[in-house]
DNA sequence: CATTGTCCCAGC
DNA sequence: GCTGGGACA
């Protein structure tokens, strides 16, 4: 295998991991501008988790909870517990092994943070390959599924009107680099492209299981190395996930800030 | 007091 | 080993 192409990597990112499980326990919640806060005393707390309903209205990590209000008067404010008081975290802990025995079926996790999980699955995908042979991947079975840089060619008329539609553009374009793959998979000299799209298959079943087990949503990314993968999994949030081709890199380095690039958002991203 | 907590690593 | 800084959530 090509050099830099040799391992398939995905990275596991659960969505408002403290809000989700917040809204598991008081199901009131669910679907609302919510987050999750610690310590009321100070300007009503200070905000550690944010809905993707309540980041619609401007509501940030690191906000107090008097300030959020203020941009969203209807939030839901869910209280991170307290003991000897100190915020007890104990609780989202749980919660994080739950996920991380579900997605441990699948492969070897490397367990990253809380609600982070970076997993090698260069080995499944060849076991994987085995039962392919002779076969093609079926886009029904990618249906969360971005590629990073397709549809290629899109005039600019196409991409404004797709701007409208995101999941008319995500299909498309995974339509276009399905097509773009050997029409038959073989397990000899199988393209470093078709070992990416098979772990994108592996981690849709993956995050499925983990949302019917756990009822929590995640996003995910699948590339080469543990950087990529973590790159491709913030590009199509929540509840989404990204394969990013080798290929694709050296545009989408272009077009963003360094400091997206894990490791070089601090210090070394303001040079 | 008013960003808190956690993890990792370099330097000692 | 311990600690302080850096990076991230």
């Amino acid at each position: 295998m090509e050099y830099g192409k040799e391992r398939v990597v995905a990275l596991v990112d659960m969505d408002c991991f403290y809000v989700q499980v917040e809204q598991r326990l008081n199901p009131a919640l669910k679907n609302k501008p919510c987050v999750v806060a610690q310590y009321k005393t100070w300007k009503g707390g200070g905000i550690i988790a944010v809905s993707y309903e309540a980041r619609d209205h401007g509501v940030k990590r690191n906000m107090w909870v008097a300030d959020a209000k203020k941009l969203c008067p209807d939030l839901e404010v869910a209280r991170v517990r307290e003991s000897h008081g100190k915020a007890d975290l104990t609780h989202y802990r749980e919660a994080s092994v739950e996920v991380i025995e579900v997605m441990s079926r699948f492969a070897v996790i490397e367990r990253a943070s809380i609600d982070e999980a970076y997993m090698d699955l260069t080995s499944a995908v060849q076991e994987r390959l085995k039962d392919m042979t002779n076969k093609q991947i079926d886009p029904n079975l990618l249906r969360n599924t971005y590629v990073q840089g397709f549809p290629q060619n899109a005039s600019d008329e196409q991409e404004s009107a797709q701007e409208l539609n995101k999941e008319v553009e995500r299909s498309r374009g995974l339509e276009q680099w399905l097509s773009s793959l050997p029409a038959t998979l073989t397990t000899d000299q199988c393209p470093s492209e078709v070992q990416l799209t098979l772990g994108a298959v592996i981690v849709e079943e993956m995050r499925a299981a983990v949302e019917k087990d756990t009822g929590f949503r995640c996003s995910a990314g699948i590339a080469h190395n543990k950087v990529l993968a973590k790159l491709a999994c913030g590009l199509n949030k929540p509840n989404r996930q990204t394969i990013l081709p080798m290929d694709s890199v050296p545009e989408l380095f272009n077009s963003l800030p360094i400091s997206k690039i894990r490791n070089l958002g601090g210090k070394l991203g303001n040079l």
